[in-house]
DNA sequence: ACGATATAGTTGAAGGCTAAAGTAAAATTG
DNA sequence: CAATTTTACTTTAGCCTTCAACTATATCGT
């Protein structure tokens, strides 16, 4: 704990744009999840997942990689990725050159159904998010969520593009 | 499920917005909450909670207007000033005039806590997130994150300031 | 090459969150 | 004014996440 004198407040736009972030990271995940898991069976994450795996190459990463671009823990993701292998969507397969890790495949049928959620996804994210957002506001956001997103976790999608 | 033809799929700048808000929110709060756990004791919603009813007036607020104010479902936070109370940082108290509704009570103890622990979690979220941005940075993304936030929550914020 | 350490991932238990159902009181409607 | 509906909140059960412990493999230092 810090043992300074007065600890420097937030000033009233810091105060607001704090509140309003706090806002969003708080209701937005609940509002597209409620979509996802009426149209598609899928928690926001676990799309978020299959979104990543389908964008590399093989539809491959390993545990490791596929964990920092999902930004969660890897035990988060061990558990979600035994969920989704049980439904059929993702399968493990053993990295032969270091055996120590894992790699998550997307299969046919989780691209599938991933492809058939896409459009109501994203058209549930463009109402919430983009349609009341100007081209210009969208750049500096972009801009600002950046460097917010790089002071909390320099690693964020900073990994190779395929498998293990 | 809609049934249109090709959807508007996002363009290479909102994708690029879209994929830190996600990092954001998925990061951001776990980064505050290891330095409240330690610090205080406290999640980073129960301390967003305590924040709220701390600026009310009277330190009181319904459980419906302190869920407004705190971003979350009524049953959530009722499961969290079962919590709190236990802790002793907060009351319930009937409201007389309509006897549905229970205030929360903010109490000196719990007054004490949040007023000890927030110096250091200001810091914190001055290190992660005001830190990183200019002051033409936050006044942009206070307005977009207000325009998303209206649209996930229209309510948000919304609500009187003191008990029931 | 050997021991120490770091990396990759899984697992089990504990606790928090969500959704659905339940309770009670107020407001509304015929 | 009685019946219905709405509002305010709590509670239970089930799922998900986190945390800590554990296994196995690779790498580093000497």
């Amino acid at each position: 704990m810090s043992q300074n004198g007065e600890p420097q407040w937030l000033s009233q736009s810091e105060r607001e744009m704090w509140m309003r972030l706090v806002g969003v990271t708080f209701l937005l995940p609940g509002v597209l999840e409620t979509q996802l898991k009426r149209d598609a069976g899928l928690s926001f994450f676990e799309y978020h997942v299959l979104a990543m795996l389908s964008e590399a190459e093989g539809r491959t990463r390993s545990m490791s990689d596929l964990a920092r671009w999902s930004n969660s823990s890897l035990s988060r993701l061990s558990h979600v990725v035994t969920r989704l292998e049980k439904q059929g969507w993702v399968r493990r397969e053993g990295c032969p050159e270091d055996r120590r890790a894992t790699n998550a495949v997307l299969t046919d049928e989780g691209f599938a159904h991933l492809a058939a959620s896409a459009p109501d996804h994203v058209e549930e994210v463009r109402t919430q998010v983009f349609d009341t957002l100007t081209p210009e506001q969208v750049a500096v956001m972009a801009e600002g969520l950046g460097r917010i997103l790089h002071q909390v976790d320099p690693g964020a999608f900073a990994a190779p593009s395929g498998g293990c």
